[in-house]
DNA sequence: CCGAAGACACATA
DNA sequence: TATGTGTCTTCGG
């Protein structure tokens, strides 16, 4: 069996099966990020601190590590490990998904990956938003 | 280098 | 709701 990122092809599907299913996967998997820049890097380092039930936004990790929440977006949107790298977890302002890349799809086939994933978590949601409790600021 | 383009935020009408 | 502006990083010419 082949190697992919730094696991067995097995585990590492083991793992996204286990995330897709809101579940927490088994240990936790060491990336390499080799090719980030390091604002990059910066970005994925507040990603991986937003706890399971939570989300965060564009505006409050922009805060955390100086920057703006536009940048911010432009890394989270090349994020190399979604799902590992909790990239589901960071919502606009107004509590909704936000535009993410699945969310240009059609309306009627739109498959709602985010949501999906955030409901799972535990995400509350009300409509098109998400609840305030589960906002996380970073520390 | 310079300009354009973002998975944004905020103001203003 | 809907434009318009500010801000920061990347990428292409």
């Amino acid at each position: 069996m082949g190697e992919h990122r730094g696991m067995s092809e097995h585990r590492y599907l083991e793992e996204m099966v286990r995330i897709f299913r809101g579940q927490e996967p088994h240990s936790r998997v060491r990336l390499g990020r080799e090719q980030n820049t390091s604002f990059q890097t910066r970005v994925y380092t507040v990603l991986d601190r937003i706890p399971r039930g939570r989300v965060t936004n564009y505006g409050l990790i922009a805060k955390a590590i100086d920057s703006g929440p536009r940048a911010v977006g432009q890394a989270v949107g090349s994020n190399p490990y979604p799902l590992f790298v909790p990239c589901h977890r960071v919502v606009p302002v107004d509590m909704t998904v936000g535009n993410y890349s699945m969310s240009r799809a059609p309306r009627h086939s739109r498959p709602d990956v985010k949501r999906r994933l955030l409901e799972r978590e535990g995400i509350p949601f009300q409509g098109e938003r998400i609840l305030p409790g589960a906002l996380w600021t970073p520390v």
